[in-house]
DNA sequence: TCGAAACTGAGAATCATTATCAAGATAACA
DNA sequence: TGTTATCTTGATAATGATTCTCAGTTTCGA
C-alpha cells in the first residue's frame, strides 16, 4: 500500500521536527495502530505483535508519538487507556463504545452531520469560554460479539 | 431543594429493587455528585467529602451504585474513572473535556441538534450491529482556566 | 430479641502506567 | 573511520488507582 508509505513519510517528518528517531520499535507501533480498526490499548498492542517489543519500551513508544502528535490517546474503560492514530493521518471519525467489552470501532459520519457538529462546537466555544479543539461523537452499547 | 428528595426517593426505589440499602455512605456519594457540576473521580470526592467515608467504602459505594445504574461512569485522562448521576436523574447532556487538566463539564445541546443526534444513533444502529443504548458527545479543548 | 444478610473499614493485592538507569544503537563530524 | 554527544532500549523498581479480603458492625424481618 502505497498509503502505509505515504504515512511513514509523513510520521517521519514530524519526528524528526520533535527531535526523535522513527526507530524500529516505533514503526512496530504505527503499522499495528494502522492496522487495527480501532484504538488500542498498550496491552492490547503489545499481544498484536507478539510480544516484539518489550511492554516498557511499547509504553515509551507510545509517550513519544502521542507527544509529537502522532497519536491521540482514548480514555477507555476500567482506567485503560488506548491510542489511535492521530486524525491528521486516519481521518476525522467517531466511536462506537461497547459498554461490555470496552473495545472501541471507528465510525464516520455523513457530511451533512459532520458540518452540523462542527457548527455546535463553535458554539459552544464561544457560550463557554472553553477553547475547542476537536470534538468526538461516542455512542454507547453492545458490539456484535457481546449480543 | 425538593428536587433533591425526589431523586433520594428514586435512588431509594431503585436500590430496594437491586435488593441493597441506601446508606449513609451511598448518601454521601449522591449528594456530593448531585453538587458537582460534572463527573468526580473516587480521590475527587473522598476530598469533596471531607474523608468523611474512607476511600476503600467509596469505592465499593460507587460500584454499587454504579451497578445499579444510579451512576453512569465516565472514562478521563490518565486512567481514571469519573463518576456522575445517570441520565434518568441528572438528564441527557454532553461534555466539555479538558485536555490539561482533565476536568469534565456538563453541557446541553439545543433540542434541534439533540433530536439530529438521536436520528444519527438510530442510523448507526441499523448500519453497524451494534445496540446503542445512548450516546455522547465530547468536546475536547482547554477550559477557562488552563487558559 | 435473634439470626441472616448487608455493610463497613483497614490493609493487602492487582493492574496499568511511569520512572530509573545502565547498556546499546546512531548520526554528525573531526 | 574513530569519537562523541544523543537518542533508545530493556529490565526492573516505583507509583497510583482500583479491587479484594476478611473480621467486625449494623440493619431488617421473624
Amino acid at each position: 500500500m502505497t498509503a502505509g508509505n505515504t504515512i511513514d513519510r509523513e510520521i517521519e517528518a514530524r519526528l524528526g521536527e520533535a527531535g526523535v528517531r522513527y526507530t524500529r520499535a516505533r514503526r512496530a507501533v504505527v503499522g499495528a495502530l494502522s492496522r487495527a480498526d480501532g484504538p488500542r490499548s498498550a496491552s492490547e498492542l503489545h499481544q498484536d505483535m507478539e510480544q516484539d517489543v518489550p511492554l516498557s519500551s511499547l509504553y515509551r513508544s507510545l509517550s513519544v508519538l502521542d507527544e509529537a502528535g502522532v497519536l491521540e490517546p482514548h480514555n477507555s474503560l476500567k482506567g485503560l487507556t488506548r491510542y489511535e492514530l492521530a486524525e491528521w493521518l486516519a481521518g476525522h471519525h467517531h466511536h462506537l463504545v461497547c459498554l461490555i467489552c470496552g473495545t472501541v470501532e471507528d465510525i464516520e459520519l455523513s457530511a451533512d452531520m459532520e458540518a452540523r457538529l462542527e457548527h455546535l462546537v463553535e458554539t459552544v466555544t464561544d457560550e463557554f469560554s472553553f477553547a475547542a479543539s476537536g470534538h468526538t461523537l461516542e455512542v454507547h452499547g453492545r458490539c456484535a460479539r457481546c449480543v
